[in-house]
RNA sequence: GGGGCUGUGGUGUAGUUUGGUUUAGCAUUAGAGGUUUGGGACCUCUCGACCCCGGUUCAAAUCCGGGCAGCCCCA
């Protein structure tokens, strides 16, 4: 047990666990910097004021891009009819043991349940087929921003795994089959954009397996996250439909020559989960560490004086928020905490940047700046400050994206045989490995590393091996990890 | 899906083994006031808890059963 360890557990304020005891360091980051709160209803969060801001950020951002390439925000329903769920059978099955109904109102009960969706493809299909009649009518490109609920019966754990949760849900609609598949460069791109150069998390792009793969889909893409732990996390997808729903649900339209012909449909989604993947990535033993593009608070002013030196200090202080308001900024004026006590708080609550002033400072014309992810302290001219900020800001984010890529690199290993695959696994790696495409392996790899999946096929790799379960002749190069 | 551990103020805990000593103790947070402020300051006062339901018993935070919740491990 640590020096530091021991501190906090007299104390009762900090991290009290260190980053390799994984599940409860992020637990306790993730609560103590009020980014969520347990609610009385399992599996269901309560997102705080400073972890919504970061949501706020996600969608805003990713938002702005979707409106960049056509595409319209609507809002549909929370509830889906029954009869509606039930038109397409593998969605319906892939889903159903996680909806929740609605069979009553009051003292009545309904003519028909209701389902809190899932996923809102059903509903929207419905809509379509009314409003689909001609070529003019397409592409249809709409997404709405909304919540959903999913009732796992696994234990939730906070962000990573809950009963409901935030997204995007995309729902595009194409003539042609070529339209629809050039959308996943434009989707993935743009999730990509929101991981790397937001978040600073490191991913890569998998095509799932017909067992993973969307209830309801041809195929499925996502960027995959790995976690501290070794455990792989899905993160925002892209799921091209073909013309599955477009058949469920009678979405046709004449084309050019006058002929009805079946759409082509693309459904995708970011949710709040990236939170989660963000947070356990960065974060280190004082507590989170949230990368300044996503950041609520991108530098605190922790002002420090003497009483007689107080206006003084609070003046400058009061200059220097203002200098500084095209970031988000706060100025830490509490006057019952000290200046150490403030350091741990927002250092517990991973605010990337913080600018100590006192009267030395002041009498030097520089403030003390002290970066989250290094720990480091530099004294920096007040003339400079915007300039610098930006600039360390800058290279926080690099930093800490840095750090991803190379933790994703380092957890990965290649097996060639089983047993090298069960050490792996064991060993908490991400393992990149062979497979023949039967499912029967696929079982099998699951049986026989105690629950780690495929999570995906690796397009850019060409398999040239045997499959490490049953040796004939491999299809595809697959990523084996544990999952959440 | 299976197994284990744990539920005491907002948070962390003492008390549970061996039922009664307790008006459920301590620390922290929060609220009020005062003194402080370059890496978790101090003083005074105030608010605030035995997860729920049932059972055993003269008596239950404590024992038993069920539920709910959290954590961990395995499939």
């Amino acid at each position: 047990m640590s020096k530091k360890k021991v501190k906090n557990k007299k104390k009762n304020l900090g991290i009290e666990s260190e980053k390799d005891e994984f599940s409860e360091w992020y637990s306790q980051a993730i609560i103590k910097a009020h980014i969520v709160d347990y609610s009385p209803i399992s599996g269901c969060m309560i997102f705080k004021p400073f972890g919504y801001k970061i949501w706020e950020i996600i969608k805003e951002e990713t938002d702005k891009r979707f409106k960049k390439i056509g595409i319209k925000n609507v809002y549909f329903p929370l509830f889906i009819p029954e009869s509606l769920l039930k038109k397409e059978a593998t969605h319906l099955k892939g889903f159903s043991p996680e909806v929740a109904w609605v069979t009553q109102a009051g003292k009545t009960k309904l003519a028909e349940r209701l389902a809190i969706r899932p996923t809102s493809e059903t509903l929207m299909y419905n809509s379509y087929s009314k409003w689909i009649r001609s070529w003019r009518d397409l592409p249809l490109k709409y997404n709405q921003w909304n919540n959903v609920v999913r009732w796992e019966f696994r234990h939730p754990i906070p962000l990573l795994r809950t009963r409901e949760f935030l997204w995007n849900e995309g729902h595009t609609v194409f003539a042609t089959k070529q339209e629809a598949l050039k959308e996943e460069k434009q989707i993935l791109g743009i999730y990509n954009i929101i991981l790397r150069d937001y978040m600073a998390i490191a991913g890569f792009i998998s095509k799932k397996t017909e067992s993973e793969k969307f209830a309801g889909a041809e195929f499925t893409k996502a960027i995959e996250c790995m976690l501290p732990n070794g455990r792989v996390v899905q993160g925002p997808d892209f799921h091209y439909d073909g013309q599955i729903f477009a058949r469920a649900f009678n979405i046709q339209f004449l084309n050019k020559q006058g002929k009805k012909e079946y759409v082509w449909q693309n459904t995708w989604a970011i949710t709040t989960r990236v939170i989660g993947i963000m947070l356990a990535i960065h974060g280190d033993n004082k507590g989170l560490i949230i990368p300044p593009k996503v950041a609520p608070i991108q530098a605190v002013i922790v002002p420090i004086f003497k009483t007689k030196e107080k206006e003084k200090v609070l003046k400058k202080t009061k200059e220097l928020e203002k200098k500084l308001n095209k970031f988000r900024i706060l100025l830490d004026n509490r006057e019952d905490y000290t200046p150490g006590y403030k350091f741990h708080d927002w250092e517990m609550k991973g605010v990337p940047i913080r600018i100590e002033i006192g009267p030395k400072d002041i009498a030097k014309n520089q403030v003390v700046i002290a970066r989250r992810d290094t720990g480091k302290k530099e004294s920096i001219k007040i003339k400079n400050i915007d300039e610098e900020i930006n600039k360390i800001l800058d290279d926080i984010h690099k930093n800490l994206l840095k750090k991803s890529e190379n933790m994703l690199k380092k957890g990965t290993i290649t097996a060639k045989n089983m047993l090298a695959l069960i050490k792996a696994i064991k060993n908490k790696k991400l393992v990149i490995s062979e497979w023949c495409g039967d499912k029967e392996c696929e079982d099998w790899i699951k049986t026989k590393t105690a629950g780690a999946k495929i999570i995906g096929i690796n397009e850019q790799a060409i398999a040239k091996g045997k499959c490490i379960y049953c040796g004939k002749k491999a299809q595809y190069t697959v990523w084996i990890a544990k999952t959440y």
